[in-house]
DNA sequence: CGCATATTTGATAGATTTCAATTTATGTGG
DNA sequence: CCACATAAATTGAAATCTATCAAATATGCG
């Protein structure tokens, strides 16, 4: 249990989406962390488990899962660094999806007792919380279009144009980040099989969209895989650059929302 | 604009999901309300639209949209009879789905104002809502799963099991309910062609497990229709069925969570 | 260096879409 | 209440996309 700052990715995606004061910064930074390393591979919250903490990602890439009855995984929700993977637990503490690390990952844990008491201090905290929700909920609806409507094509390309963009990794329309997960687990994110994800990443590499050199990924043309992706990235709520942050509780100074 | 107790099934929805006390239900039930009329096919809330109230459904069935750049749609939500379809835009009030009445439908409008000064007065209800967006979330996720992991037998007989529940139609291995929606909005809930869903609804029929007259549907054997389907009904999170109602804010009574 | 895991490729089967009619409901005005 | 106009459901045949199965490289790691 410690007391560091290694919450501030975290606390900077919150206010990316919502306007927090200086001391409800601070609470959020205040806040114990049990800090945890996880295999990749490994589930470190189960299906229908009750939790009593906040998995925050500090590093590696956490993937929620869920499933058929046969064993088939969907993925319905990737997380960065700097995401929390499950604040939706504190109000409600039943995992309905299982959280695993897709590589080698660590997890800052914040207990719900500590949230929930920085929650009654500052209700905009709370608020912060619910509108972190929202905006990952609007990212699934999103998803929801790319399972439903696209072809394999666009639903890649689709997903790559979204991490490079949540990465922060996207300027002068070219964008290189690493994407160390397995093309086993970009077919769980995509509806699709393996096998294909691997075909349609070799016709996005031929079309010169994209370069991929072990798990570092280049994307070569941003505009033009955008296109084919049918990405635009209002839905991201990537608040510094396409708007206002949210508030509804009012400052402490009286500034309206 | 009036005070009466038409909001009684979206408190229901609310408290199966929550507990609330009298009190906070008294200030939902008094919540004022503005009653609209929207044809089938009409929508009454668009895509980054800002809106400054919550549509609850009285009547009908509406759904939330989105689509791809060439027009073709997806929907992301169903919304029934006492659903509140877009409770998150007291949060983040620009919306980032379109919602459409699939059936001439009666909705009822409450002010993001009246909803926040309840808010500001019971935290509990803040949390409730909070609540109320976590589930529609979960049923989301299983919706990604049907969209992702399953053939197009089991998306519809899925589709059909959670409405349903939903519904509160079924008893003893058997349902009966209206679904006054088109074989082409169940294509955009399925991510399928109309044309195949009415081959696919032909063999459900086929198989003895539905029947439809209408606009009226039966499910014939429900045990084996959610086997077809792999459904269960857990992540409905419908709490009276399957477990206990969630509260972290206090009971004035003191009672724990 | 060698096992285990991941990627890549080929050939084939299967599911779903697409396109184009046709039939059947549904609603409306006379 | 009927006739008409429109929307919805239904069917067929062909084209496309994606999955499946099986094997052959690569790659990473101890």
């Amino acid at each position: 249990m410690s007391f560091s700052a290694e919450l501030s990715p975290w606390l900077g995606r919150l206010t990316m989406r919502s306007r927090l004061d200086d001391a409800e910064q601070h609470a959020i930074l205040q806040l114990p962390i049990h800090t945890i390393h996880v295999r990749a591979n490994a589930d470190f919250v189960r299906l229908d488990e009750s939790v009593d903490h906040v998995s925050v990602v500090a590093e590696g890439i956490v993937g929620r899962f869920d499933q058929t009855a046969e064993g088939t995984r969907q993925i319905t929700a990737l997380h960065l660094p700097g995401d929390a993977a499950d604040l939706h637990s504190v109000a409600l503490p039943r995992a309905r999806s299982a959280l695993q690390a897709l590589t080698p990952a660590t997890i800052l844990r914040v207990s719900h007792a500590s949230l929930r008491s920085a929650m009654a201090q500052y209700p905009a905290i709370t608020e912060a919380f619910w509108r972190d929700g929202i905006v990952d909920q609007a990212v699934q609806s999103q998803w929801m279009v790319n399972l439903g409507r696209r072809d394999a094509k666009a639903r890649i390309a689709h997903l790559l144009c979204e991490v490079a963009c949540r990465t922060g990794a996207v300027a002068d329309n070219h964008a290189e980040f690493s994407l160390p997960v397995t093309q086993q687990h970009l077919s769980e994110v995509t509806g699709l099989t393996a096998v294909h994800v691997n075909r349609t990443l070799r016709a996005l590499r031929e079309e010169n969209l994209i370069h991929a050199e072990g798990r570092q990924l280049t994307i070569l043309d941003f505009a033009s895989l955008a296109r084919v992706a049918d990405f635009t990235a209002g839905y991201l709520q990537m608040a510094v650059a396409f708007g206002e942050p949210e508030r509804i509780v009012a400052l402490p100074q009286g500034e309206p929302s």
